[in-house]
Formats: structure tokens, sequence, C-alpha cells
DNA sequence: CTGAAAGCGCTTACAG
DNA sequence: CTGAAAGCGCTTACAG
């Protein structure tokens, strides 16, 4: 059974294509007769306009492409909830892709996502991304593309993020309020931009209150990803290292929650040893034992934000209206919960 | 900066636009000179071909569509992410919709997906969905469609499941050999096939075991879907109206995860006081206290064996080859854990 | 108000 | 081995 055309529908109605097409697309100068009877047509036969072909006559695939480092991931799978319910509304599609935390793949991915012809293009940066030239040929080609939650602040594009070193801070300070005075942190990966941001933040929170800033209590992760397994090790370091550490600031609920579980299993109390504070907000977080204090990042509307933007991008473009970038921060929040004292 | 064509590249060497066309799709017919010629200067005018253009020609889109119910869920997040692994392998993109657990947007998304062309459609039925005219329309369509999880047995397309009564078998049976008597179940909402086979497999158990089956111990979620709440919740009915229970197969590691930190809070000792067996092995079952006995559902090898299903469909259809159609069952595994006993 | 015509950028059967 | 031509199914500027 072949698809119908617009041309099947002129001939059983003895008009023209473009009388129909126009008719379809409610032209003024159509008559309303005529409008009716193509519509009855439409439905009758039920056709659908063929996408490639008007794709083709419009320049619009009213698609967009994600790039996004790992799927299965709480934050980030928020995050794509919300653009493609914000698409959706919008009569976009999404297409995913996902980087692995890989350079390589994540140039190879906007190499697919252009020849496809996607109308924007919405990314997080792999932790391996260091070099910037995929996107800034992307800018160059002129195709709308917003960054969110992984950026690189020097690409001169629209960004959705939030204040990575205030929240850090907030989460520091927080651990000193409660009394804590020897405060670890660990980082996560080296590249990212927000993996420095938290650490610039939690730096910045020891020295204005005075407290020394000792690099050996900064746990870097090797392994590249975030990992419930790098928690347990690098708590497990962390008490081989140092005896007197009585805070933490984590870079993510999944490491924290996997240095809870360890220092459960050592016999370390929490908070009364050793404080800890998360980063995310996992829902995870409030049902592990003890609960998580973190800091809660709104991944659902980064989503919707990062989509609202592109989604302006491509408006502009289409009317030749000036493009002007902009960079929303999102609000995040600091949720007091058992692992840190009242 | 308008993309190249093949007209400009044709211009450029003084050649036409069939003998380009053909010399960078590797014809027989043209000389080597000649197909040397054009790659070397579609590489310089970095030539991509014109994706709206081939589709059309072609009638494909190399893009299928994924509903699913949620997105923001471990098991489909993995199942996702087989997907999109193994059809990027294949040069195919994912278009991804999610239906909310509502049988309208399913509706709804089926037709956006039909109108965009997409080359196939994998689908894991929303829990509202009890009707398949949609379904069974795409397969009248001659469209290729693979069901994965959650199916409905009566459609006739492709599938990928897992044996969920064994599977459920499995679990009861575990409870009780470890010594349960009373066993109740958590059987989360009504119409999915899943849901239903999970409680067949229950009752199975129970009777070809010599224990009476007694409805007032299936507790069913009202909302529709299964969250750490609702464990919670059914647990706190669950001691309210029964003294006697001493173990629980619960429909999903999400609810008993609810359900045990709602036992832990009461103060009811797990798996002294009651055992309790969770489905899906999500990541969070071997980190919670106790860790939680539950059955291993392969969510990445179900969306790799679905995708590779789509694909077969996808290439037989296109040399008109006869279709068979498939239905592949997965192997679960009971992992025991401390939530049971020994 | 309606329709003929051009064209989007490819692919491919056909001719030479 | 190369190229002219038709056509995929639309949209839209233009003529009448």
């Amino acid at each position: 059974m072949k698809p119908v055309t617009l041309k099947q529908i002129a001939e059983t109605l003895n008009m023209s294509v473009s009388t129909v097409s126009k008719a379809l697309k409610d032209y003024p100068d159509v008559s309303k007769k005529t409008k009716r009877l193509v519509k009855e047509t439409v439905d009758l036969l039920n056709y659908k306009p063929n996408a490639f072909a008007v794709n083709l006559r419009t320049k619009e695939s009213k698609t967009i492409g994600l790039i996004i480092p790992e799927v299965v991931h709480h934050f980030f799978s928020s995050v794509i909830k919300g653009i493609i319910a914000r698409a959706e509304k919008k009569g976009y599609l999404v297409i995913i892709l996902q980087s692995n935390e890989s350079y390589e793949l994540e140039k190879k991915q906007i190499d697919l996502l252009l020849s496809k012809r996607v109308d924007g293009i919405l990314i997080s940066l792999a932790n391996g991304t260091g070099n910037f030239k995929h996107l800034n040929d992307l800018i160059s080609q002129d195709l709308p593309l917003v960054m969110f939650d992984k950026i690189a602040k020097i690409v001169n594009c629209s960004k959705v993020i939030i204040n990575d070193r205030k929240a850090a801070y907030t989460a520091t300070q927080h651990l000193i309020d409660t009394g804590c005075k020897r405060i670890a942190h660990f980082r996560g990966p080296l590249l990212p931009q927000n993996s420095i941001d938290r650490f610039l933040g939690y730096k910045k929170a020891l020295t204005d209150n005075g407290l020394p800033y000792d690099p050996s209590l900064v746990y870097i992760c090797e392994c590249g990803d975030n990992s419930f397994e790098e928690g347990k090790e690098s708590a497990r370091k962390l008490l081989n290292d140092h005896t007197d550490v009585d805070g933490i600031f984590i870079n993510t609920d999944m490491v924290a929650i996997g240095a809870i579980t360890e220092f459960n299993k050592l016999g370390i109390k929490i908070p009364e040893d050793i404080s800890v504070v998360g980063f995310s907000n996992w829902f995870m977080s409030s049902v592990i034992s003890p609960t998580l204090t973190t800091i809660n990042q709104p991944g659902y509307e980064m989503g919707k934000e990062a989509f609202k933007l592109l989604y302006k991008e491509i408006k502009n473009r289409k009317q030749n209206s000036p493009i002007k970038l902009k960079t929303i921060e999102l609000e995040t929040k600091l949720i007091k919960r058992g692992s840190t004292k009242n």
C-alpha cells in the first residue's frame, strides 16, 4: 500500500496539485469550498504529507540533535525528558546520540547530525573534549547550537548552566558552618568545566573562612567517569592517607553514595566522624542511610530551557532576525539531610 | 555559507552531475581517474550529500523511532543505550519519544513518526494501552515494528521479552526455599502484560508448593506507575492488614526499595521478619541496606536485540525477502543478596 | 480564485 | 566510460 500523494488528491478532485497544496496550508486565496473539499478527501484517503519532500523544499527537518555523554544517568535522563517534552510541544523531534564521554565519538556524531541536516544541536560535552573546533565549525556553518551543563566557556553559543562554583561554595560553607575543620574534596575527572568550577568553589570557601587549602585532600578520578566504585575507592584512599578529615564535599551524588556505602562498611559514622555533602540531588540520596545532604541540580528544567533557547535561535534564523546569544543560569539549592550535622 | 551540492562539484570538474553521483557511490562503470578526481574535490569542498534529497529519492530516512513509557528510569535508559549503540553501528539514527504511560500520547506519537517516515519503530507499551489498533495499523502499512519488554501478545510483530512468569516463579520459589510460608506480592499496575505474567508466576509457585493463594496478599498499584512512594505505601498497608506475612515478591526494584526503606523505618527486620525479592536488578539494589535479592533483567541486551530484529526486518523488506517474525526471550537470573535468608 | 511551471538535490535507467 | 533526462513529492512565485 503506497502512501497517498498530493497528486492523487488532486486527481480525485480534478484540481491542480498547487491548489490542493495551498488549500491544505490555508492560503487566503483559496475558496472555502475548495478547502473543504480538499480537507475531506485528505481525511478520507488518510493523506500525510511526505516529510522528505517537505524537508527538501523547506530546507528544514523539524528535527534537532542531542548529544549527551551518557544516557543511563539520573541527571542526564532528566534533561532528556525535559528536552523531548518541550520539543514535542513545538513540533520538533529529537535524535539522541551518546558520546560515552569520548571526544572522538562526539566529533563523529556532530558530523552525523550535520549530514542529516538537523535544524539545531543541543550538546553536553564529553569529559574527553578539550578541543572545540568541531563546535566552532557548527557555529561558522550557522547551525543553531546550545550547550548545557558541561559546557566550554570559550565556545560562542547560548548556554544553560548552573553556577557550579557558587553551589560548591555553598556546599562547602555548609560543612564549615556545621563544624568541619578539615574538609576533603572528591573532584571527579580533570577536564570538564563543572569539575573545575566545583573545585574552585570548594577552595574559595575554605580560604574565605580562613581554612588552609591542602591539595592532598583533593581526590581526582582517574577513570574518567563519576562512578559508585570511584566513591568507594576514594573513600578508602582518604582513610588511608588522612586521619583527621571531618568533612567531604563530593562532586556527584553517585560518588558520594559510593563513599557512604564504604564508610558504613568500615564503621565510620556519618556525620559524627565525617560529614558528607554530595551534588545533584539524585533521587537515591534521599533513600540511602544516612540520607545525603546535597545540592539540587534541576535537570528537567535545564532540558526545557536548553530547548527553548535552541528553538528561539532556529526561529530567529528563519526570520533573519538578529541572534542574541544568551547564557541562562538556573538556581541550585542546598538540601540538608542526614549526612551533615543538623 | 550555503552547503555544497553535487552540481557544484560537477561544475568545478566540468562533469555531469550523474557521473559525480556515480563516482561517489563507486559505480563500477566510472573510471578510476574520475573517481579520484571527484573524491578529492568532495573532500576539498567539504561536500555532504543532502539527506533530504537522498531520503526523497531512496524513500528511506535511515532513522527509526523509539517510543518508551519513561526515559528517567534505570531499566529503560539501559534499553535506550543498547538501541542507540546498535543503531549507530548500522548507520541509523534514533528519534526518541516518551509516552508517559499514556495510550493517547502513544497513539499520537506513532502518527508523528509515521508522518516523519521513519524506517521502523521500536516500542515498549504504555501501561494505559489496552487497544492495539494503532499498532495493527502500522503493520498493515507494512512499517517494520518491534515491541520489547512491555508487549501485547496479540499484536503480530517481532518481540524481545523476558519470561516474566518464569522469572517471577523463580523469585517466589526462592522465598519458599528460604522458609517463607506466607508470601505477599506487590504487583504494580493492572494492565501491562509483564505485571500480569509476574503475578501468574508468583501464584503458580505458591500452588506448586502447596501454599494457599490469598488475593488479600496481592497489592495493586492504583497510581499507574511503579514508584518509590508506592513501595512505602504498600508496605504500610501490608503491615496494617496482615501480621503473619514473612516474605514479599515485589514487581520492581524501585518499589522494593521503597518498601525496604519503610520497613527499616518501622523497625521491621529484613530478612528476619520479612524477606523481600525485587525485580530488575537496578544498580541501587546492591547498594541499599540490606542489599536486595532480585531478578536481573538485561536492559542493554534487550535494546540491542530489539534493534537487531528491526534492522533485519527493514533489510528484508527492502530486498522483498519474506519476513519471518520472531520473538526473542532473554535470560533472567536470580541475584541472591541480603534481603532474603541465605 | 485556480493552475502551469520551476525547482529543492539527489539517483538511476537509459542512450550513446 | 560519460551524460541527458526523468522523477521522487512537495512549495511557491507568477500568470491568468
